[in-house]
DNA sequence: ATCAAAATCATGGAAAAAGGGGATAGCCGC
DNA sequence: GCGGCTATCCCCTTTTTCCATGATTTTGAT
């Protein structure tokens, strides 16, 4: 029994390295890929692959979004995060959406064998850098954001004002205040100079 | 004669991926691969690509300095830089630094192909996104700042306010607010939070 | 030595953000 | 059905930033 493959990336780079990896492997048969969140989706209506290697910066949709999705759809598919960035917030964000492997781009083509391997038994795989990095980062300094308090940091990081955001989103400038005030608190940051810097740092922005 | 190509990234992936999609065109010969600036520049001690594929996110130094050093002591070499990102600072940065092309890591097999072709004929290649971002984005040149400027952006930037900066620099609060005054008019911004993120943008911080 | 740029300081006012209180309604999980 | 989280809204005060306009001294390069 070969195990089913689907790789989602919007790099056709990738793609294309992954494909070349893991064609001449026996035990694994490549079913397919998409270049966005959509086409995984529409993949999956009427195919069943065993484990999908999923890029985590879409075009289309957050692969945390896609993640989340395709979990609570399809439990039986085990999904491997791609990523570039050893951040910490994508990690977490990444298995707490239902990925069970998260590597890195950068891995070996052995790393991403073994991942395979592991999360098909239903354990966990984490690249060594990840791994390395939820052991040395308590978790409480990367913010956990509602969906509201994502929107407004990204309009303070774009120059608006709290009134011209108030303006944009249909809600009283007192709200924006609020949702501010809970950013600052959040990100530990006494202004929003260092509020936009420790956002840029962990990639929310 | 066939094309000489090297590839410099620090992704494994991107590195199979282009191998896989460069092996078996007839006119590239694909020299070899580093992960690293330091592998790179070995490897140019005792050969001569035509074309060096370069990743912008290097381990050990930027692909910004290192395609100057590349630039500088082997002129004969085109460079064409490689990257997820359409940040227009990215870019330019690249092409000052003496690349002829840019493209990104969604690029297909074609795209690649064109992009080698032009620079060997001494042109320059942009990306579809990358030349959108040149021609919308005209204001947006690299300041000039003076070395208290300079000084007082990475304290704004470490969250400061101007009374705290006047004590820690020994001049006047309003000696701060001229030289902010003076940060916001170069980078073009309106406020704190798109000042941070510009400078962030722009490698200042 | 001269000219330009940089760094310094000032006044006064407007706008925005930060800090401290609260309050109400909806939703979800246990 | 209760507690917790989210999102919404309001008050008030203080601090900080932004804007306009002007000036003096220091420094650097030709």
């Amino acid at each position: 029994m070969r195990t089913g493959v689907f790789i989602v990336d919007d790099h056709f780079l990738v793609i294309e390295g992954i494909r070349s990896m893991l064609s001449d492997e026996a035990g694994i048969d490549l079913m397919g890929h998409a270049y966005n969140a959509e086409a995984c989706l529409t993949f999956l209506q009427h195919h069943q692959p065993d484990v999908i290697l999923m890029d985590i910066n879409l075009g289309d949709m957050s692969g945390i979004d896609l993640c989340r999705q395709v979990t609570e759809k399809y439990p039986a598919v085990r999904i491997i995060g791609l990523s570039s960035y050893k951040q910490l917030s994508f990690i977490t964000q990444m298995l707490s959406s239902g990925a069970l492997g998260y590597v890195l781009k950068n891995a070996t083509k052995q790393e991403i064998l073994s991942a395979i391997d592991l999360v098909l038994q239903g354990r966990q795989y984490l690249s060594l850098e990840a791994s390395e990095m939820m052991k040395n980062t308590q978790t409480d300094d990367v913010p956990v954001l509602t969906r509201r308090e994502t929107e407004v940091l990204h309009l303070i990081a774009n120059g608006l004002t709290n009134a011209e955001m108030a303006a944009q989103l249909f809600v009283s400038p007192t709200t924006i205040d609020t949702h501010r005030k809970h950013l600052l608190e959040k990100f530990n940051a006494r202004n929003t100079a260092i509020l936009i810097r420790r956002a840029i740092d962990l990639r929310f922005i």
